[in-house]
DNA sequence: AATGAATGAGACTTCATTCAT
DNA sequence: AATGAATGAAGTCTCATTCAT
């Protein structure tokens, strides 16, 4: 077994040509990742799914873990989007406007690809494919950020635990809604449910 | 890649030396996916490590995939067992009591080997090697029986998601903490909080 | 550009059958790399001629540099078994006859596979692929010993200079004479100039 | 594999900016033959170390061997050029001052640049890169020349022989002088003894 | 002319699995 | 039953070379 290959990216695409490719190889990286599984996924098989050559694919991702790194990061990168900007937002905001909208907002994180979130949550947490995980660090953090700064009194005594069981929560059933029990999304039953079970731990 | 191979066992051990043998493999097969993850494991390499050669392991296990299979079977069955057991002596008991024992059975469970417990949290969950889930799928059965039988009256109308919700809950806290914040594991308070999160969801 | 692969063999054969496939592999060796040289030589064609899967040649070998070591090895013990041989009798002989002698078995080591020496000398010098230039050294230490102690009077002052050029001088022609003229195999026209030549520069 | 490819430059630089393009070219193989070795060496890396694109590469070099071709060519004419300007001047010189202006002139070609000379030493013989054994070949023909022309008596009868023998250990004596035991350089008793060796052997 | 993106044959290597002994 | 030699599909990756821009 040789030691783990290097992750980053071997080359800038400079022309715009070159972009595309790089573009449809971490396209098909998903669609194979989601097809086959990361233990099946090969970069043959991911050559193959964009259309590109095996050579070229290698100009740009240096080894298999590169190319789910990238896939991993796109995916991170959109999720953690949709936080900052609402965290922006809450500043203030009554406890269970926050609440309501946390939940609504990683609902809407796991809604973004679910199939592909699955996946990526099975990849070995080796290197750089640890970004997921960095996801719910910050997660953390900006709930722990909002309650410190929180208007309303507070029942928890320690507010890291409260906001490490808080956000644990939030993920727990978003993630299991959108993957297991999709039909809950509809009605919101579950929503209120959580937002309820939130709301009666953490208010005097 | 071939379809998918067989995952029964191919024989079964007859004489005491056989079922040694079996022992020594699945115990390899533990260490060399704690060491390698799953698709670093190889057949040869466990079979090294077994101190058995190849042959003789393709006689009990007939793929790589059974024997990971029966890993995660002997480790099911014995998280399962401290559940089992304690459904039995928590039918009637106070809501406080049977919330904080079903807490303590799920770290527990969590602490027979977290180290393995994270690698096949991380196997592609294919065919037999599903099991793992259906220990949470048992965990919210036995909650929602408790639930339903429950003397003490309840706040939540419907109990299944209430029984999702709880489980999903008590699994989340459970192994975030033996897995990522083993220190909380000697003061009681990460338990208190959760025991307390749930009864104040639970109750009226 | 890897870290250079291991060289040394990977497995020891245990049983005949494996020995014979072992020196299959050998053999292939020689065979591709007279035919093809160094580095049109690969790892496939090598089990490919020796009729032996390429799996079955990484069992034994863990890289194309291992494979040319043991073939460069062995060529070189060859080589060598004919000096160890000759310098126990010489030691005490007179001058004329050793020097003759040691033209002779010097040719005949060139001569046990002239194709496949010429090739060794091709070979990029790097790790133990250097074995080959050792043969001249120790050619080199035999002639110092044999002049240290021959009993005759010679003409140069530091034997360890006189050694040095006597020993190139008869590997250069042994070398020059097997690979480019054989025809000079023949007569022995050749090999008496040589050892005139040196004879005239040693004897006082 | 394909065919042998082409050798032969692909078009003439006609300006000026290309002289120096193919000079830079030339060069970087230089400088990566000495740094990789032949078969690590990719026109790709020489393109880079040439600061280059590959696509110019190939305006004037449409192989790798024709790379390494016009840098053997470049050494070996440098390396040619010492012995037939020294030629000229030697015709009717005593034999003891001949022979040691050849020694010297040989030892100065293989110093030249020891480390190509050595790596070019160890390129596969085939097609253009067979240049480098001619120089031998002429060195050995100016030798010839110049004992048929000599005024003074020699011993051998056979003045091909001679001339091979004498030629053969020149060079040899050069080669390893230089790259094996550069030390030698400084102190003139090997020359002396290379002079002495050779006079007595052609000298009645 | 120059650039560098793209190609794909083919090199090296691993490993799940079979089978002769 | 046990052994371990053998297999070969398939994977990772490189690099000489071509070609669109």
């Amino acid at each position: 077994m040789a030691a783990r290959p290097r992750t980053t990216a071997r080359k800038k695409p400079a022309q715009k040509r070159s972009h595309e490719t790089v573009d449809a190889i971490v396209e098909a990286t998903a669609r194979v990742l989601k097809r086959d599984g990361y233990d099946r996924m090969s970069t043959n098989r991911v050559a193959l799914a964009a259309g590109v050559s095996i050579g070229s694919l290698y100009q740009y991702f240096p080894s298999k873990e590169a190319l789910v790194a990238a896939l991993m990061e796109r995916h991170v990168e959109q999720m953690r989007a949709l936080f900052e900007e609402e965290a922006q937002r809450l500043a203030g905001a009554p406890l269970e406007v926050a609440v309501r909208a946390i939940i609504m907002r990683t609902i809407e994180a796991h809604e973004i690809d679910p199939e592909l979130h699955r996946v990526l949550d099975q990849v070995p947490r080796v290197g750089r494919l640890q970004k997921l995980d960095e996801v719910q660090d910050r997660g953390r953090a900006l709930v722990l950020q909002f309650l410190r700064g929180c208007c309303e009194p507070l029942r928890p005594r320690n507010l890291e635990i409260a906001a490490d069981l808080t956000s644990s929560v939030i993920e727990v059933v978003s993630h299991e809604t959108v993957l297991r029990h999709p039909e809950h999304l509809r009605d919101g039953v579950l929503v209120d449910e959580t937002v309820d079970l939130i709301l009666r731990y953490l208010k005097t």
